[in-house]
DNA sequence: CTAGGGTTAG
């Protein structure tokens, strides 16, 4: 209510003349978001005896917020003598929005301290605050405030809320919250949506959005984002496409942020052409969607292309951050580009001045190792100090060792890794197949059963295939689709006499002989394209996407099937895409 | 003389 009186106030004074202001107003408004520049005015008011002015010091301390220095905004602070409402909203918001969401509580709590009630407007900013945090159980209670304060009812709280328990991963409570809100705005459809996607909740996502357009509620852009991340998930290209084509039909602005979730769905969902035609076509390109472009290149091994673009944005786009280079050498280690690699590498030390990261290492260890120099691979992670000797870094080696068949360092890498993270079936897989690969089978038993006293399961392969703008799911030897395993047994008599033979040392351990060729022939994979080749007629491409790593059999198998078949299949698999065409692979078996 | 809420990309 004071706010608002003030704020009456204020529309009477809008004709004043702009030098009106105090010299000390002036000061601080000169001084914008700088800190030193802030402090000289700071000095300026205490000279001028104006240190008791709320509305002055409120501009001042919103602008040392702005300006990013936390410490000096809290110092500030506490050289106020009496805080009001106004004060406390704006330092509230001020830090939930330039990232200082502790800050952001702890102003709450002496807000509540100096027994000032809280708003709506306090409201939204804390519990933004809270679900920047994932702080379940502050924003729980702040949540029982927001009631008790009776602003269960404001659209505003109310969808910070439903985004806060999406964001602390607490979907349920979410929906619970977003099904009551009697008059939802486009924005609690957003937060529901969105909180669905973040949480890997793809389905859901694309579930809400469709109900959404039943109920004849307009999407924005905010909306299209959330969906075309989820297409990007599941790979739904068909999706995809139809949100694009809303988007420009209706006329849509497409902004840094829309077209970026754009050139990641085309990428993630197949097609870097289109991906690029959205990228040509921004009128702003900021790190984010450079960033993007060069790491849908190199999860589809055009390192060529990747480090092209790479080299363009040096010269003429924003400056790169540790994420461009994860992109940039992840797409030397997938298209085999050791010296880009290396230099890339040194240059993001030695000309951008960034420190590498776990991410950087493991990309060096793959693309040293996927090119075979293993002795060098060894080097490097021997080189790295101890507290840089993660995990993700030897796991990086331990591929490397099964990959040239390197039993000796693979065993011994492995078994450090055992030991360090018992808990990671992963590992314990690694060891057994390249146990198998030097055919240890005692050693191969020895691992298994260790995996079966300690509880552990290696993780369920899965692969999804659209047909019809439908999405098809496949387990292995699943049952669902009967009617394909006639077919897929004949396709694997077909891919036999071209040539195709079984890998027997891609299956993993606990099966018995004679159960291996099924255990291949029934891997995801190939169920979802068989599927897929039954389903659609000649001449339509066929796009898997597997969560796990595909591996050698079926990717061999592929190949032939694409052969016999005459038909182009696209499989994205954990890490990369493949694209299989009259008998070979984009990845040149370099993967 | 002060703020003006919630959702969104690598």
């Amino acid at each position: 209510m004071e706010a608002k009186q003030r704020g009456n106030q204020q529309i009477n004074l809008q004709h004043g003349e702009p030098h009106s202001h105090s010299p000390a107003y002036q000061a601080v408004l000169r001084a914008g978001p700088r800190v030193r520049p802030l402090q000289q005015a700071h000095a300026q008011i205490v000279v001028l005896g104006k240190h008791c002015n709320l509305a002055l010091l409120t501009k001042l301390l919103t602008l040392a917020c702005a300006a990013g220095s936390i410490t000096y905004t809290r110092r500030l602070f506490l050289t106020v003598s009496n805080p009001d409402s106004f004060l406390f909203n704006s330092l509230i918001k001020g830090s939930s929005k330039f990232g200082f969401p502790y800050d952001a509580v702890w102003f709450y709590r002496r807000m509540l301290l100096a027994d000032i009630s809280p708003s709506n407007y306090t409201f939204t900013s804390v519990i933004k605050a809270c679900a920047d945090l994932s702080a379940l159980r502050l924003g729980r209670s702040i949540h029982s405030h927001v009631l008790v304060c009776g602003y269960g009812s404001d659209s505003y709280v109310q969808a910070a809320l439903v985004a806060f328990y999406a964001k602390s991963s607490e979907l349920s409570i979410a929906r619970r919250l977003f099904d009551r809100i009697p008059e939802k705005t486009i924005v609690a459809w957003n937060s529901m949506i969105s909180g669905y996607d973040q949480n890997g909740f793809s389905r859901e996502a694309i579930g809400l959005f469709d109900q959404m357009r039943e109920l004849g509620v307009e999407p924005d852009s905010s909306t299209f984002v959330s969906v075309l991340s989820a297409c990007a998930q599941l790979g739904a290209i068909g999706l995809g496409c139809r949100v694009h084509d809303y988007v420009v039909s209706n006329g849509f602005d497409v902004n840094v942020v829309l077209g970026t979730s754009l050139i990641n769905m085309y990428c993630r969902c197949g097609n870097v052409i289109k991906a690029r035609n959205v990228f040509d076509l921004m009128s702003e390109r900021n790190v984010i969607a450079w960033t993007a472009m060069i790491s849908g290149y190199g999860i589809h091994g055009y390192g060529r292309e990747a480090m092209e673009l790479f080299g363009q944005m040096q010269i003429q786009g924003p400056r790169p951050n540790n994420i461009t280079f994860v992109a940039v050498l992840s797409a030397c280690a997938h298209a085999g580009l050791i010296q880009e690699g290396r230099r890339a590498f040194a240059d993001m030390k030695q000309e951008y001045g960034l420190v590498p990261g776990v991410e950087h290492h493991v990309c060096l260890v793959d693309m040293l190792g996927r090119a075979g120099l293993l002795n060098e691979a060894y080097q490097f992670v021997k080189d790295l100090n101890p507290g840089e000797l993660t995990p993700a870094v030897w796991t990086a080696m331990l591929g490397a060792c099964k990959m040239h068949k390197k039993f000796d360092l693979g065993v011994q890498v492995a078994e450090h890794l055992l030991a360090v993270e018992p808990e990671n079936p992963g590992h314990y897989v690694m060891l057994s197949n390249i146990y198998a690969l030097a055919g240890k089978m005692d050693r191969v038993e020895l691992v298994r059963n260790m995996m079966i006293r300690r509880g552990l399961k290696k993780q369920v392969g899965y692969s999804t295939v659209e047909v019809d703008h439908k999405t098809y799911l496949f387990s292995m030897g699943d049952k669902s689709h009967p009617e394909i395993y006639w077919y897929l047994d004949d396709l694997m008599l077909r891919c036999r006499e071209a040539g195709y033979v079984p890998a027997f040392e891609s299956v993993m351990h606990e099966l018995e002989e004679e159960e291996r060729e099924y255990a291949l022939r029934y891997h995801s994979e190939k169920l979802a394209i068989a599927f897929g080749l039954l389903k659609t007629s000649v001449g339509m491409v066929i796009r898997v996407v597997k969560n796990l790593r595909m591996c050698e059999d079926c990717h061999s198998a592929i190949k032939y099937i694409s052969v016999v078949c005459n038909r182009e299949i696209i499989v994205r698999d954990k890490l990369r895409f493949h694209h299989f065409n009259n008998g070979s692979c984009s990845c040149l078996d370099y993967w």
